[in-house]
DNA sequence: GTCTTTTCTGGAGTGAGTCAAGTTAACGAA
DNA sequence: TTCGTTAACTTGACTCACTCCAGAAAAGAC
């Protein structure tokens, strides 16, 4: 787990001004992967005390900009955040509970980015959402 | 193009009553493919006058229920519906217009569809977004 | 034609996210 | 160290897609 200077030194790496509150959050969702604004809000409050929502808000914006967090918003469910970034991983969500894993992509390092009729779009990313039920889900069905 | 009574013979086959606005929403469904629903309200209040929002809405979570309809939410854009279903298609969604166009299957019938560890999610569909520059946009780069 | 059930209307409400104006603090330069 | 500039934060109002609710209307079954 990465230390506030590592994140201080992220931040400066980005260029960005080094505040308590991009601290928190960037450590915030790296303790809690694929959690949702109002969590981070919740765990930067936590350990910082008053912090706008607003705030947050920025600082997630700013952070998903310069690239050190990624955002992934899956159909009928808020916008999440996630620290990790830089490679090309995708997500498995469970259709019941709304849980998100990483799934490392399946086809090599850049899966599927080859679509068979591009319209002459320039495609530069592949996105892949996995749709199911997870392990939870899926014994509490059998069960019921 | 499928005319009203093709519409109709659909809804009956999902065992849903046969209703005007249902009819409406069909029709703008098929002719404006990847409408968000604020347009579809609009071409549906074209054809028939006066309808509430609601009822809209109402018809369109019906129809997706049904599996008549499909319903897309690229991150950063509202909910879009679009009448091709029952095929395993994707889109490509340009990044600065909004724009976007169905793309075929890149791997054959079921693509990506086994993800590298699963984690235990029993795994029913795969969801492919291609994000790029549509061929508008490229140009309109080039020139600026 | 009458009855039951589903659908539609109109209006109020919810909640994630944004806008705007003013204050505060980070950080490079003097 | 202090200063000034500029980015970042606070507060609070606001927007907009979407939902909830209660009553009215219409579709389909008998």
């Amino acid at each position: 787990m990465p230390t506030a200077s590592d994140f201080e030194r992220m931040l400066r790496g980005a260029s960005l001004r080094v505040t308590a509150p991009r601290i928190a959050v960037l450590s915030a969702v790296h303790t809690h992967p694929h959690a949702d604004t109002d969590s981070i809000i919740g765990v930067v409050r936590q350990n910082l005390g008053a912090v706008s929502h607003q705030a947050v808000y920025d600082v997630l914006r700013a952070l998903t900009g310069a690239g050190l967090l990624r955002r992934i918003e899956p159909q009928g469910s808020v916008a999440r955040y996630e620290a990790r970034v830089g490679d090309n991983h995708h997500h498995v969500v469970c259709r019941s509970c709304g849980a998100i894993s990483d799934v490392d992509c399946a086809v090599g390092a850049a899966p599927c980015l080859d679509a068979s009729d591009d319209h002459g779009f320039v495609i530069d990313e592949a996105e892949v959402i996995y749709w199911g039920t997870c392990p939870e889900c899926t014994t509490a069905a059998k069960s019921s």
